[in-house]
RNA sequence: CGGAGAGUAGCGCAGCCCGGUAGCGUACCACGUUCGGGACGUGGGGGUCGCGGGUUCAAAUCCCGCCUCUCCGACCA
């Protein structure tokens, strides 16, 4: 019993940490805020990089970089967005440290200010469209599709390993277009890009829309996003997608001269990811044994463990399973052979369970004797022996069985804890018992979401696509309402 | 950034109140027996007691300052 797991039903968030922990995906580090990814952490966010990379490049994208360094003047043009982001900004204010005069530290000093200050990118709009503005001058020169993996800095007051963390990882794809319909088409790409690769690789549903004034990204016309469901009944934010609108190109002038010979603004958008993603993964399919990861961003999809009683047995047994890996890697498979003999096949069980891989399979000598495999599949935990011939025909079905069961459960639980609720009193009783997403009627009124949310911690966390008009009365302030909105606690 | 708790071997903890040569479990190393769900025996190594200062003959223990983590608030992806 080495590694103890917290339950979920004693703690969920100790849960969480427990697992994000010891299952190696990452730990914090001595700087407040700030979390080493470890490699088996950081592989399944490659795995992520990877999918949304090819994603990105397939719409028409390109990558490439911009400047960590942000000169402070840049953040005020765009007056939104200095309101969104100056209360949680790193400064850069002096370039060069000298001796303390003890001989034992250094201090900073003072004869190297700054003339201007530069703040630590919390997101990239305002340094990429001040290059844009060299980019483009005629409509030639547009669009321009533009992604850049980076690290951003948020000062955060409290922070979560992946879920909230001062410095992290993400893409943020930042565009300009020459009218307002293409950049509201990309918008809207985007967002089905994130959508896609929600559901189809990390088997996690979501509901798609518009964010409410209030929620909205600081300098956006209309922020879209992608909200999922946690096991303990709490939304996050998957991924938004902005029409920007001409704000950022109006903040830095940027104007491109018609085909019919006019000047006009560029229309802009801004798309991201990070690996908050990771957190939500975590969260979303996890158990109580530890990680459940779909087979489609699992660093290791199988893992091949020999059971032996001595020398003999452990070289026939891995001589099979060699052979075994070489048929499953030739079906494009990740496998792991964990030959060594410094664990018990029982740690090692529980190891590779702890860490989420998809399929295990045991060989031992009974198998040898019967042409068999021991499988194990990590969403349910059934064993099933099945014969050694074909075994890769059987392993690549089960992948594939083990990435849709995860979804349909995720749906399945997502569509459980969705909630319509009609009055203030039934609202309140399900926000706070069951948690979930709730359905209800909104007067619209950006006061009116703030005081539910003070009441119940509820945001509005989209105004949904494709509701149908209902007529009603808001929950709260009983003024009428047109439509319903998605209600939920979130991260 | 406010309130509460915590920091002692890789990990989990005891010792602190009442100052006197740092301990337990686990992990680690060696050997032997084991190996189809986290093995057992014997022997062994490992510590600036979060950091800095103070009190004292003597500090893990008392006092002051700081740092980090967890939980609750305010803020946020």
């Amino acid at each position: 019993m080495a590694k103890e797991l917290t339950k979920r039903s004693d703690n969920y968030s100790q849960w969480y940490n427990d697992l994000v922990v010891k299952a190696e995906l990452a730990e914090n580090s001595a700087v407040r805020g700030c979390m080493v990814i470890r490699p088996y952490g950081y592989a399944i966010w490659e795995k992520m990089q990877q999918e949304l990379d090819r994603m990105f490049k397939e719409t028409g994208h390109s990558n490439a970089y911009f400047p960590l360094f942000i000169p402070k003047s840049f953040l005020s043009r765009e007056a939104e967005h200095v309101e969104g982001f100056a209360k949680e900004c790193a400064v850069v204010t002096h370039y060069r440290l000298k001796n303390d005069g003890t001989g034992k530290g250094v201090v900073v000093d003072e004869t190297a200010k700054l003339d201007e200050e530069l703040i630590i990118r919390p997101t990239s709009e305002t340094i990429i469209w001040n290059t844009y503005k060299n980019w483009i001058q005629s409509y030639r020169d547009l669009p321009i599709l533009v992604n850049q993996w980076a690290n951003v800095v948020r000062w955060e007051m409290r922070t979560r390993l992946f879920l909230r963390t001062t410095e992290f990882l993400w893409q943020e794809g930042h565009t300009a277009h020459a009218t307002r319909d293409e950049a509201l088409e990309e918008t809207m790409k985007m967002l089905d890009v994130y959508t896609n690769f929600s559901e189809r690789f990390m088997a996690l549903p979501v509901y798609k829309g518009v964010k409410t004034e209030n929620e909205k990204f600081a300098g956006a016309v209309d922020t879209y996003t992608i909200e999922s469901l946690m096991q303990d009944g709490k939304a996050l934010q998957g991924g938004t997608s902005h029409f920007l609108g001409q704000n950022f190109a109006k903040a830095f002038d940027v104007q491109y001269l018609s085909r019919d010979g006019r000047l006009e603004y560029v229309w802009a958008t801004s798309w991201g990811v990070s690996t908050r993603l990771v957190g939500s993964l975590i969260m979303a399919h996890s158990d109580d044994h530890g990680l459940v990861l779909p087979p489609k961003l699992a660093p290791i999809q199988v893992v091949i463990i020999p059971i032996h009683k001595n020398e003999k047995q452990l070289t026939e047994i891995t001589e099979k399973a060699m052979k075994i890996k070489k048929l499953l890697e030739a079906k494009g498979l990740t496998v792991k052979y964990d030959g060594s003999d410094t664990q018990k096949p029982g740690w090692k069980f529980a190891e590779y369970e702890l860490k989420g891989v998809p399929v295990r399979l045991a060989i031992g000598p009974r198998d040898l004797e019967n042409s068999t495999v021991e499988t194990s599949r990590r969403d349910t935990l059934k064993k099933q022996v099945v014969p050694a011939d074909g075994i890769d025909r059987y392993v690549k079905d089960l992948l594939k069985d083990i990435q849709q069961n995860i979804y349909n459960r995720a749906l399945d639980f997502r569509n459980r804890n969705t909630f319509r609720a009609n009055s203030w009193d039934e609202f309140r009783g399900v926000i706070e018992r069951k948690g979930g997403f709730v359905y209800a009627h909104w007067d619209g009124d950006p006061e009116t979401e703030a005081r539910i949310k003070d009441e119940t911690k509820a945001t509005i966390r989209c105004i949904p696509f494709n509701m149908d008009q209902e007529e009603g009365t808001c929950i709260f302030s009983g003024k009428p309402s047109k439509r319903r909105v998605l209600f939920a606690v979130a991260y």
